[in-house]
DNA sequence: CCTCATCATGGAAGCGCTTGCACTATATTA
DNA sequence: TAATATAGTGCAAGCGCTTCCATGATGAGG
């Protein structure tokens, strides 16, 4: 047989100390002054078994259980298109560690999934509070209302249009997008084209607005044709017209990046001489694309730090009012747009 | 101020229905007969009030939390190429809910976060057990180790050779190696290179020894030129070595496909004609690439749902004995390896 | 040396649920 | 109908911790 370790408790860890249960828990938990006898005894007998309290009797007295939650509502597959979901969680569950809470993902895959998993998730003395991957990819969230209702403190990764107390934090899309353009009309280009894969997220609609202001601030028309909605590959006809109106330089989301790279390549046009790429994400796939791309990225680590403060500070002050901040993206300049220099980085402004 | 929903308590679901804190506990649980007026009086009450029962306290009482834990020991770009990891939470997260478990994802990217989140995941009364994406990767997993010994109910994906006591879940590589080797030599090929990242993985060495066995049976000898162990893209000489024999078959990890690729068309050899291509994981990558791959399959929901079947079992009655099981693998057959029907499919025999 | 404020400590009451035990209502059989 | 088995129910005792409150120890000031 093996040996099993004894389950103690923290009772016999007061009593192997010589001290009350409540004086043993008040060290474990940082409560008493710092010097004193009892607390350096409790603390070596801790050391020596390796004692950790019961995490249910420990949440239920205390009525905090220090893990958060990440509500990742997508197919592992789309997870992979979208791979800075796993950079944000890795993020966030790092600044969780900072703050002695523990970070839990739930994958959500249909909606089976979300009527089975969220009873179970919401449901209180399991975790102290929720961040969800929020409202970039449909502008109305259902999600995050419900979730939103059940009282659970919650804080959303990217702006949910129609629910204004819901907490948030997002990337400024829309300056984003107009320095890009800038970017690119300071590199002489002046038929620049916007590739969206759909203009339902409110991401997008940012981007295209921004695409707009850029072009109009130059005094240049916006030509509608140049606006393509839809895949690349995919038989759109508005991708096709796009690339019928000869254009010198197209944003696109990072991902279509490989479609549209073949795409020109098929039509022999090079990039970034004849036309300038820039992407929207950062994706591990930009460094990777012939010429690299040159893309916007966002702070995704000063994003997921501000996301788990915002998220204690509701779960201890309550979630009124709501707290928006919305992060400056970064552009970072790559061979694909054709800009000279390779260090040239440039930033853009805070929003 | 907002309408906070009053939170109920099992005693006031019990009055409310005219009955005990116990019965109604009973009907929530599904502990008593299905005729009985208690029972429809609490489920309705129930239902009204969207009454779930408080987490930790359940946890505390039951001693179950109904949370199992899925522990991915790698940093998110390390996911990122091995994407069936995955599909293995996705798998495993549906097994879960089969069982009216939650699961529970920790990313741990760094020995820091091991230090940080062990010994929070392993605390009594957080999570009922745990499955860790294990040996696959190292042939020694000093993880796998420290886990066991915490007595936390334990199951590991891939064979932890040195830890006979571990009770887990593979796949037969050696039988799919031998089998798909078997296949190139049923197709005529005969000069079959093998390439691999590593030996030191256990599912390397055991792809190794398949492959060895596939050319034995066939009474060929074994060129060590033709074993190439590295990257393909890398400066291996291994890997320029296997490609001076003039190899008419490559067998190789479906990630090193685009690398492998390219270096092929650079040499201007095609594929399937001149060299036949078979991968080792069905990555999703190997639809896309061109052309198609074949590649060994593993029974993913297959083994998600007996990972956790085991769990369930060592939760409920002890880790002893320790359970194997091994799982064989398909081969899926696409172009690349030339042979002539796509529907043509062909699965290893049970290991 | 004594009084009063300060701080560390212990006692004990829960946190909200499950479950063993004892008991009562109902069903079964002679 | 009485005797017995059976299912349904309630009581109350925890599960292992935190924390309020009261008490004892300690140190400062008179």
């Amino acid at each position: 047989m093996p040996d099993i370790p004894h389950d103690l408790t923290l009772e016999d860890i007061a009593r192997m100390a010589g001290v009350s249960p409540a004086t043993a828990s008040r060290v474990i938990n940082n409560r008493v002054g710092l010097r004193s006898k009892a607390r350096e005894r409790v603390l070596e007998v801790v050391a020596e078994t390796g004692f950790q309290p019961h995490a249910a009797a420990r949440s239920l007295a205390s009525q905090r259980s220090y893990v958060m939650g990440l509500l990742i509502p997508a197919p592992a597959s789309t997870i992979l298109t979208h791979p800075n979901v796993l950079q944000l969680a890795e993020v966030i569950t790092q600044a969780c560690q900072e703050h002695e809470y523990l970070l839990s993902l739930f994958l959500m895959g249909s909606d089976a999934d979300e009527r089975r998993i969220l009873p179970k998730i919401t449901r209180k003395g399991f975790i102290d509070g929720l961040i969800v991957r929020g409202a970039d990819d449909r502008s109305s969230d259902p999600l995050l209302a419900t979730l939103s209702a059940t009282g659970m403190p919650l804080v959303s990764l990217g702006r949910p249009t129609d629910l204004p107390h819901v907490s948030y934090v997002a990337a400024d899309n829309m300056t984003a997008a107009y320095h890009a353009v800038a970017h690119l009309l300071n590199l002489g280009r002046r038929r620049i084209g916007l590739l969206v894969g759909s203009l339902e997220p409110y991401a997008s609609q940012e981007r295209l607005a921004g695409y707009r202001k850029g072009l109009a601030e130059r005094g240049l028309p916006v030509d509608e044709q140049f606006i393509a909605v839809g895949g690349m590959s995919e038989s759109s006809g508005a991708a096709q017209r796009l690339l019928q109106q000869r254009p010198d330089a197209l944003f696109m989301p990072t991902r279509m990046a490989p479609d549209v790279l073949s795409v020109l390549h098929a039509a022999r046009l090079r990039v970034p001489d004849d036309i300038a790429l820039v992407g929207f994400d950062d994706l591990p796939l930009a460094q990777q694309t012939d010429p690299p791309l040159t893309t916007v990225r966002q702070p995704m680590a000063a994003m997921g730090k501000q996301l788990v403060g915002m998220l204690l500070d509701i779960v201890a002050h309550g979630a009124h009012p709501p707290r928006h901040v919305v992060f400056a993206q970064e552009l970072v300049i790559r061979q694909s747009c054709g800009a000279l220099s390779l260090d040239d980085r440039w930033r853009t402004a805070a929003g």
